[in-house]
DNA sequence: TCAAGTAAGTGTGATTGATACACCAAGGAT
DNA sequence: ATCCTTGGTGTATCAATCACACTTACTTGA
């Protein structure tokens, strides 16, 4: 089943996919969206969800329309990653996947719907994961990675919270991405002194304990650096 | 000439190719590596070099053979950039490009030689580009961004001097990258600081003027970060 | 040989950002 | 009422950044 089409100029054509990394923090600690294959190769098991591109269609709405097709999800955010493309990292043929890292919000009520190519669908843990297809282990990993990097420069971490957030609920969520404790003070201090972020004048309460300010970004602003 | 190639199971497949984003830096300005395009489409225009990728090849490999192929240029770094697939991006069918930023070092002596798919070659100041093919201009922006962005937070400037080099040409190539002047002291300062070179223990001279001390990367180190 | 030009080399003071660190208040659960 | 949990606050130290000016060594051309 080894099989290369060919151009009309004689040029063999590998397949083009999109994989979507899709996080989103819930109970402290973050989870990536994965499902489980309904068909060979890799059958019964978990795999970012993607599939191929279309021949019209642009490679960020073949991501996303993969992902709404297997799972039903939505995402916030989402930008390219990296393309990944060892000559063996399918057994059918050469494929090139081009992986999207995507974001979903803390306070997204949307389950996830197994469907098309999916058998199912679960959020999983990162510390939790299960064996995975192909070389998708490792494109976790890159994903985990660029995310960790870009909190510190982007404020890609505002496409993780809910709309509007508490400074308990920031420092966790940074918590949870780069695994440490931050202090209080020193945290509080940084995140108000970049100006990035603005108290909406009201205050939530958590559900327990005392009711805490609530805040937003300031600006709907560029998330993309590179 | 509209044309898709059918995969055994039927799903059409784009073309996939490589482009080769080379900089380097001469005259204290910094420049990229253009070949003259010997066919159509775009013929006569000036284009990154790259090309389809081979079956069985590995993507980067793919960049590395295609910028030999038609410039004769060997990198002594290159990495990853983006994806570009715009639907439209090539009038002749559907093509989805892995660019690749890539660096050759100051003084490296080699001349590029056109072949293969190139009709010419010739290393352009990047404020007298010429009007490029497909969505190339593009591309080289980003590639552009990148750099700069890297040039704070990673030890890529290294890959663009020579292997040993004096405070003043390191500080003309920052100059040179992004744009704007650097206070001296302060920069020797912050570079000594860092702990990323060392000097030599010789001095060099610049054919005019004083000798000046020369340095090097402390560490062969890491210079990819994302 | 002298004058002019160009790059190498050097230090300080002010400001800013990062870190370490401890206690009280309010609400919920028992 | 007690305990537990989270919200909220300030200071002192250190490191990094920034602005800023003059002297020396060598080359070139008058």
């Amino acid at each position: 089943m080894t099989s290369t089409t060919r151009h009309c100029y004689d040029y063999p054509h590998p397949a083009v996919t999109t994989d979507v990394i899709t996080f989103r923090v819930r109970a402290d600690q973050l989870q990536v969206l994965l499902v489980r294959r309904a068909n060979p190769p890799f059958q019964g098991r978990w795999a970012l969800p993607g599939g191929f591109l279309d021949i019209d269609e642009d490679l960020e709405q073949c991501a996303r329309r993969e992902l709404a097709e297997e799972t039903g999800i939505r995402v916030t955010h989402i930008e390219q990653l990296h393309t990944f493309g060892r000559p063996d990292r399918d057994p059918r043929e050469r494929v090139i996947s081009v992986a999207y890292l995507a974001t979903v919000r803390q306070d997204d009520p949307a389950q996830p719907v197994a469907a098309s190519d999916a058998a199912a669908v679960r959020w999983f843990p990162l510390d939790e994961l299960p064996g995975l297809a192909f070389d998708h282990g490792q494109i976790i990993d890159k994903a985990r990675q660029r995310l960790r990097d870009k909190l510190e420069y982007t404020s890609l971490v505002f496409q993780l919270t809910a709309e509007t957030f508490t400074l308990g609920e920031l420092q966790r969520l940074y918590e949870a991405i780069h695994g440490s404790p931050l202090d209080k003070r020193n945290f509080r201090k940084r995140m108000l002194g970049l100006g990035q972020i603005e108290e909406t004048g009201h205050t939530r309460r958590n559900g327990k304990h005392r009711p805490a300010r609530e805040y937003r970004i300031r600006h709907p602003q560029r998330v993309e650096y590179f």
